[in-house]
DNA sequence: AGCCTTAGGCTAACGGTGTTAGCTTCACTT
DNA sequence: AAGTGAAGCTAACACCGTTAGCCTAAGGCT
């Protein structure tokens, strides 16, 4: 990901980042990302050819970070399992529902942490050619493992994708708990006994 | 909804919502709707205090059409369940699992029928204050009474908005059958028996 | 009748956006 | 020494939302 860039390339991809995660998308304008760096906007078309370039390399940044996130989730299951009894050597199949309930607080954690970055990359139109080939697979894949067919996983993906929409656009009523929803589409939507 | 703007503010939003559906969010621009309307573009500002105002119109208006369409399929359920048994007056309970169905059926056709007002609608925040009060609950209402508990219609909304995006964006793989997805996902979600 | 207010247009302009054209300057290679 | 490419620069274009200020026609009031 970060090879087929030049040194000064990943330099202006940090500073984006920078001032997308702190200030927003709004925020995020190659002007803007010229002053941080000291140089004027033109200049920072010598490094890409437009702005969706520097995007597109910030939504490879993010769906790696979330994958890896994603697959520590998988082999951790969720706090609770790491408990006193598993402590001295977890050989046996983690519950498939606990494994779910790791992925979808790791999910909802992630997008939390990076609601600007997620949003960038979890919405609008997918430029999956323009991305490195199979890390689209790769954040997949820990879902479609626990939930066995292909369909349930794009289900259950659909389902963390637009809690995680709903709650950042305050969508929801303001205050409300959402943890109960979170609980009730993970265990519905884990594979079936 | 209608009764509170002037008719020539109702001819404006009439005007944008052709040009957002036919031409989509990045057409719907002070200007270009000026211009269809045979103004420039500061005149707009006679009618509306500013963009999001007349984007506030349009959203009101897409929420009333899928309230609508909710409740009629609530009422009328899946197509298959209007065959002949059912012909001769229908007065038993509907299987909830239809209902369901049904709900997801025209909460997908609306949103693929209409997908820049669709996006308008729901993504971004959202402008809960300016909205006409009650138009909210009025289109969850359905969803709320077919799954019984408010966690469970939230996951299942979740669920919807999620397939929708995720849809609307190309996010899945090009060409992928999406139809079990959502039935997976709409039996999952309904009241558990 | 005459006046005055208001609605609803207009032009000019500001600051912001992404982007292009064309120039320069400097380091490195031949 | 000459030449070349990378990486900066300024000026500019077309577009964006929005504001200020002007004008004109219609309607109500004295």
């Amino acid at each position: 990901m970060a090879d087929r860039l030049s040194p000064r390339a990943r330099q202006i991809v940090a500073a984006a980042r920078e001032l997308l995660e702190k200030d927003g998308a709004d925020a995020l304008t190659m002007r803007r990302l010229a002053d941080r760096l000291g140089i004027r906007a033109p200049s920072l078309y010598k490094h890409f050819p437009d702005k969706a370039a520097v995007e597109v390399e910030l939504i490879a940044e993010g769906m790696e970070e979330l994958a890896r996130a994603l697959e520590a989730a998988e082999a951790t299951g969720p706090a609770k399992a790491t408990g006193p009894a598993e402590a001295a050597g977890r050989v046996e199949a983690a519950d498939p529902a606990d494994v779910m309930a790791g992925l979808g607080a790791a999910y909802r954690a992630y997008a939390f942490a990076h609601p600007h970055l997620y949003r960038l990359m979890s919405a609008g139109p997918f430029p999956r050619d323009l991305l490195p080939p199979g890390l689209e697979d790769r954040t997949a894949m820990p879902l479609v493992r626990v939930v066995g067919d292909p369909d349930r996983a794009r289900a259950a993906w659909a389902f963390a994708h637009g809690m995680v929409m709903l709650e950042l656009d305050g969508r929801f009523p303001p205050g409300a708990d959402l943890g109960p929803a979170w609980r009730v589409g993970l265990t519905a939507l884990v594979r079936p006994v």
